[in-house]
RNA sequence: GCCCUUAUAGCUUAAUGGAUAGAGUACCUGUCUUCGGAACAGGUGGUGGGGGUUCGAUUCCCUCUAAGGGCACCA
């Protein structure tokens, strides 16, 4: 890469100046006006070299290296220094892009270049709400970053099969007179046992009866008692082939489901050989992790009815993922930030059990909630957005709004509810409206789809197997310097994004190379262009348009090609 | 009570300690008999209050205020 290169040239030069264990950085300006590549090196340097910053850029610049890869080198206000890149170079990158050949960075998480993503981990017996459309679009994305950077990804999924919120739907059912062998379709199940859930929440708060009939039934679930085992396993079956169907709808797919009920067990017996090991200690009939020691929080792993917690239950899916797939390098549990004590007590207590094994290799991806304007959603309020729902209402506005078929319609759904999840950080609360959230215009995949669709029917009216050996960078104008410089810079974005788990800076990189790209669009013809203008431009058309459809990929998003 | 997180324009939000704080939306004004108008341009408007560190702070530290979350048998 030519940035590595850059850097050693400026540690030699350093060198030379008698300077030395300085970090050398190297960005994109924000502005890309100012070059492709910044250096702020002189200024940190002010105190150590005792000269103003413009004259350290000086000498700098004075003692480094010629390369044909630089087109030219400014010193700019503060002391910045700048770097551009050869037009030689970018139009030879362009030319790569068009080819397919993005040639992404390798960044690897670890030496086993292995990873698994755990995400999101809906519970049986409840909707997919769009709290849990964030997280899946979040994973998603994560998972196609990091295999772009060159690792291999597992993608599990931590299904919650058994607990208090599954004995308070079974009670309702229970408790109802309506035999479930009326129910036909799976939409008619899932609405039956969503009606039930609620029902039994409100029994649950209301009829101090019927809150003892649900403990009674919660503990006959992880008893397996032959008696409920019939319902529970017959309505789990209905919610796990509904998540299949949500999964499939927005493109994801896992390695591997966990189930809670499957980690139980294990969960229990390593809980339990903690205790004799004095890991865990006895406190008030429970079985604890005493957190005080090391600055955490006190947290139950067996509770005193003997039965192993969400913590509990936590050792023994560890065990499993570490165990199945060989050695990883990391498990990146994509989580919102309530469980921030959970994670740092199970992490504390993996790393006692096995240092060499767990210690630095699990990792809480915080994502934060999705929050109606209202309020918190909760399914006792009644006020539960389904990701379905949400899917299907922006895919009634695009069909109201636009000509356009189903397919379309419904590509552009799902693609614009995720993008406006991921072009988000992941640590930003979003305030969900359903009219405004979820965007057909501006900042929006339908708008960087539109793009892309744009490009395609230029190129449709051309020949498509353009080689562009003749591209000279002598006539290039500003504007097509521009963004032929923005399409390079994409590499590095995709590896930003890796880095810091941040597929939103894909995003807002692909709406400012689209909205670049229109203006572009709006200022020059193209086709009509004269001959040695119209093959360059076709090549950044051709360039802008494989750059969009990679980016939207990796986010998890598809593409049309009409629209 | 203790701990953690957050606070950016009317609303929704972006920004490795760097350059003029960047967008969308809303509102106002324009472009265009197009290569696909689901387009493009211009305008109004912003870092919660107060200190500090730094050549430089939305970013780091302290404090105040406000909001969210967690702190033992839920997941």
């Amino acid at each position: 890469m030519i940035k590595n290169k850059i850097i050693k040239n400026l540690q030699t030069t350093l060198k030379k100046l008698g300077v030395e264990g300085v970090d050398v950085d190297l960005q994109p300006p924000t502005n890309l006006d100012f070059g492709d590549y910044s250096t702020s090196i002189a200024l940190k340097l002010t105190k150590v070299l005792k000269k103003n910053p413009l004259e350290i850029a000086e000498m700098i610049k004075k003692e480094l290296s010629k390369s044909e890869l630089i087109d030219q080198i400014d010193i700019i206000k503060p002391g910045f220094i700048n770097f551009r890149i050869s037009k030689k170079y970018l139009i030879k990158k362009a030319i790569s892009i068009y080819k397919n050949e993005f040639g992404f960075p390798e960044y690897f998480l670890g030496k086993n270049k292995k990873v698994m993503v755990e995400f999101a981990h809906p519970n049986t017996h409840k909707l997919f709400h769009i709290g849990h459309f964030r997280n899946i679009s979040t994973g998603e994305s994560i998972v196609r970053i990091l295999e772009a950077v060159g690792n291999k990804v597992i993608r599990a999924n931590y299904q919650g099969d058994v607990g208090l919120h599954i004995a308070k739907c079974l009670y309702g059912i229970n408790s109802s007179s309506f035999d479930i062998k009326k129910l036909n379709s799976l939409k008619e199940k899932i609405e039956f046992i969503g009606k039930m859930y609620t029902a039994g929440t409100k029994a649950y708060e209301e009829d101090p009866e019927a809150k003892e009939e649900i403990l009674k039934i919660n503990k006959m679930i992880y008893d397996n008692d032959p008696e409920i085992m019939p319902l529970w396993s017959e309505t789990k079956k209905w919610s796990l082939e509904y998540f299949n169907e949500v999964y499939k709808r927005v493109y994801s797919y896992f390695d591997r489901l966990f189930l809670e009920n499957e980690v139980t067990k294990r969960g229990l017996e390593i809980s339990k050989e903690l205790l004799e090991k004095g890991i865990l200690e006895k406190s008030e009939g429970a079985i604890v992790f005493n957190g005080k020691k090391y600055g955490l929080d006190t947290r139950v792993f067996i509770n005193s009815l003997g039965f192993p917690t969400y913590e509990g239950k936590e050792m023994g899916l560890a065990e499993i993922e570490f165990k199945e797939f060989g050695e990883l390098d990391k498990i990146i549990h994509i989580v919102t930030p309530e469980q921030t004590s959970f994670f740092k007590v199970t992490f504390k207590v993996e790393e006692l059990i096995n240092e060499k094994k767990y210690k630095g290799k699990q990792f809480h991806l915080i994502y934060e909630w999705v929050k109606l304007k209202e309020g918190k959603m909760s399914s006792r309020e009644g006020n539960i957005i389904e990701a379905n729902w949400l899917i299907d209402q922006i895919k009634e506005k695009i069909l109201k709004n636009f000509k356009c078929d189903q397919e379309t319609a419904e590509i552009l759904a799902v693609a614009a509810a995720k993008y406006s999840f991921l072009k988000n950080s992941t640590k930003t609360i979003i305030h969900f409206d359903i009219d405004e959230s979820v965007a057909v215009d501006g900042n929006s995949a339908p708008y960087l789809i539109y793009t892309y669709v744009r490009c395609q029917s230029i190129l449709n009216k051309e020949n498509n197997n353009l080689d562009y050996p003749q591209i000279g960078e002598k006539t290039i104008s500003d504007d097509e310097l521009r963004l032929i410089r923005k399409i390079y810079q994409f590499n590095t974005i995709v590896l930003k994004a890796a880095q810091d788990y941040s597929p939103n800076f894909i995003a807002t990189y692909l709406y400012e190379l689209a909205s670049q790209y229109n203006l572009f669009y709006q200022k020059n013809p193209i086709l009509k262009a004269e001959n040695n203008k119209k093959e360059l431009r076709l090549l950044i058309t051709h360039a802008t348009a494989k750059t969009i459809k990679k980016g939207l990929e990796l986010l998890g998003i598809k593409t049309v090609e009409k629209m």
